[in-house]
DNA sequence: TTATTATATGCAAAAAGATAGATATGCAAT
DNA sequence: ATTGCATATCTATCTTTTTGCATATAATAA
């Protein structure tokens, strides 16, 4: 380890010393979920989110993939994957609150739509 | 997780993301080291080393013990333990260079002096 | 085309963090 | 006590990050 790595692990671990970026990741590191989405769940103003996403996108975290008129991102660091299984723990596949899914009224993007009706209903 | 768990983990997480610190990480989880050999191994000033390792003590990361006139700092934190080990690797016994005492002529302490002597032989 | 929805970008203000220098404390040997 | 060494603290300054807001772009719908 010389001084170049450590300021190349630091930098990395850098993006995921936010408390709003950390929960993005531990959205998307279950799976790929739109802009939309990701502002319904953390309850912040678009342009904060698309900033987020943006610092994470730079930094090779996750990958963009246009569907539609939705942005969907997903997780595409192998590395900082794991290191989220150590930090936030295993996904736990049986907490179905886990993306809160079901909570999300406010989204409408096609993924989340077909909930929010049987929701209203 | 809430808002609170994302919070404290990222707070958290600051404290390693950075180089000087991590640095200083790496070298404490192998053993305890006091400031001047520390000081010696990242080639930067006292006061700047005290104050990094004033950030880390003070969000519990290291423990700090006086041995003479030397303060030695060791890991004090299973979890960051754990992140270390998965963020720089698991320590590698065999890699004697790894806290680089060995390289070490600056340093004075009882723990180092055996060392520089053997070295100036 | 025009309107609408989803997302991105740019910019300025505010907050936080880094760096450096000077000084203080505290132990330990003399 | 006094000198010397190791470490800590304080303060000021400089730079970076964060945040909020206005606007731009791009795709779709009417």
């Amino acid at each position: 380890m010389n001084t170049a790595d450590y300021e190349l692990l630091s930098a990395k671990l850098k993006v995921l010393a936010h408390p709003e970026r950390l929960r993005i990741l531990d959205v998307l590191r279950r799976e790929p979920e739109c802009v939309c989405h990701l502002e319904a769940l953390l309850g912040k103003p678009q342009p904060y989110i698309s900033q987020q996403l943006r610092l994470l996108r730079e930094a090779g975290v996750i990958t963009d993939e246009k569907q539609g008129q939705n942005v969907f991102y997903h997780l595409s660091d192998a590395e900082v994957s794991a290191w989220l299984d150590v930090v936030l723990g295993p996904i736990d596949q049986s907490d179905f609150g886990a993306n809160q899914r079901e909570f999300i009224v406010a989204c409408t993007c096609p993924k989340c739509a077909p909930t929010t009706v049987l929701l209203a209903a």
